[in-house]
DNA sequence: GTAAAAACTTGATATAGATCAAGTGTTTTG
DNA sequence: CAAAACACTTGATCTATATCAAGTTTTTAC
């Protein structure tokens, strides 16, 4: 499965023959089977991982026992607790997989060593980050601003095929509202 | 007002006096009146602007003229629409000042010259990115999981300081709540 | 320093969405 | 392939928070 990485990464950036080989030196595979963990709550993150396929959830449990879907990842993305990672502390966030899955993993280490050493790589990343920070913005705008039904529209606008791979539960839970609220929604919106 | 920024540098990095210099040379030095814009819904924003003093916030009007709080930045952090600056697209968002404020901005083609040309100043922008998305996440968490009260005290006890400068209407919107219902909590969360 | 504007509080009422509950359909798994 | 577990729907009721409205306090600006 690791073509598919090499094809995002030709995608992404030009890299020498020789860069591509030393990302490669240091790839991890991993699969991961519908609901097999990542990462559990308490853990501390060390990779950098990317999906070349499947979709995995990130998500968190109150003290209630509920669950809160903080995001989902699909293959062509990437996935991880950047704040585990950068302090080092135990995560806050569960990650597991929704549908069987293959991964690319780094541990943080060698993924840092490749930023240094191979500077278009470096600028991919950051190129990625910006893009995190941007659509998390976003998300924090639609929270604030939309409806339910505003906020599910905007979801299958901006991810048309998520819908039809995530249970609805899980993306209730993503939108911030029951799974009664968006059935009864999308019940309406059918309608239109 | 530039030593602010220069002490903040010397604090996130190590530069050479070059360095400093060659930094020093392309900041612009700008004062913003309480209430003032440093960006409108519609421009593009082409600056990296720090603050140096005061406190300015990020918002954006829905189609029933509501306003909607995203964020609010004070001395010695950043402030700007990344999303209009990354695809120079027209914001979706107003920045003004809460109060009198003085920034140091850069223009972004100057900045990612600095970027490109001191690595150490490189780092220090990835670092910030890295916390700026991960104060994203956290907040789209406590958006999700949180209730009013404990979404107000969680932003006290984060940010305390800012409800002193901060209208309370402002904070409201940014926890997405209506004034009244911030004024309820507070009135109740005293008595405690 | 005073009038106007803004910010905050408090009460009464409304409502979007939550919760509870029961039924149906659909995967999963031994 | 059967039964348990899970996912979805629908209805009845409840509740946290919004909305509307009026009064008070604080800030702003000439």
């Amino acid at each position: 499965m690791y073509e598919i990485f090499q094809k995002y990464l030709d995608d992404k950036t030009t890299l020498t023959q020789a860069e591509s080989d030393y990302i490669q030196s240091f790839a991890i595979i991993k699969k991961l089977r519908k609901k097999q963990y990542l990462l559990q709550e308490g853990d501390i993150w060390k990779y950098d991982a990317f999906i070349t396929k499947g979709c995995l959830r990130t998500y968190s449990v109150d003290e209630k026992g509920s669950e809160h879907v903080n995001s989902f990842s699909i293959e062509n993305w990437w996935t991880g607790d950047r704040e585990s990672l950068l302090y080092q502390q135990p995560s806050r966030f569960n990650i597991d997989a929704v549908e069987d899955s293959e991964l690319v993993l780094f541990t943080h280490d060698n993924f840092e060593l490749l930023c240094k050493e191979v500077p278009a790589f470096n600028a991919m990343v950051n190129a990625i980050l910006q893009k995190s920070f941007i659509a998390a913005q976003n998300r924090i705008q639609a929270s604030l601003s939309f409806t339910a039904e505003e906020k599910y529209l905007n979801f299958i606008n901006k991810y048309p095929g998520f819908a039809l791979r995530i249970p609805q539960t899980m993306i209730a839970s993503y939108l911030g509202m029951t799974p009664e609220t968006l059935s009864r929604i999308r019940k309406q919106t059918a309608k239109k």
